[in-house]
DNA sequence: TAAATGACAAGTG
DNA sequence: CCACTTGCCATTT
């Protein structure tokens, strides 16, 4: 258990429902800012222990990395509940639902 | 101990 | 916008 895997796992529970992030935004805020395939594994290792919203974790591109297995499309209705809109290909609107811990929301 | 792996990112053409 | 390359690093083999 490393500092930055803490640090991976508070901001991943800290996003608010209706709020994502991007796996190198989140290895930003943990101090490593090139940790973004930790970030994956983390996510792997820690979902069922701490209960994470795994669902809330995307890739740059704003599209669920997931979505070749089962999970995926689960995902993306988990997401909707929560009230995250997604385009028409599935993909999610960064500038409208990214989540900045420590900037207030800007437009 | 070394090599492979991964729900990725950023840069380039 | 798409395809390809490079960088990255904890964990696993």
């Amino acid at each position: 258990m490393t500092l930055f895997t803490e640090q991976v796992i508070n901001i991943i529970k800290s996003i608010p429902i209706g709020k994502v992030m991007t796996y190198g935004q989140i290895a930003k805020f943990a101090d490593n800012p090139r940790g973004a395939r930790q970030v994956v594994r983390i996510l792997h290792t820690m979902t069922i222990k701490y209960n994470l919203p795994w669902h809330r974790v995307i890739n740059s591109k704003g599209e669920i990395s997931f979505k070749n297995y089962d999970n995926g499309q689960k995902q993306i209705e988990m997401l909707i509940q929560e009230g995250i809109c997604l385009n028409e290909d599935n993909k999610i609107d960064l500038i409208k639902y990214k989540f900045n811990p420590f900037y207030t929301e800007l437009s």
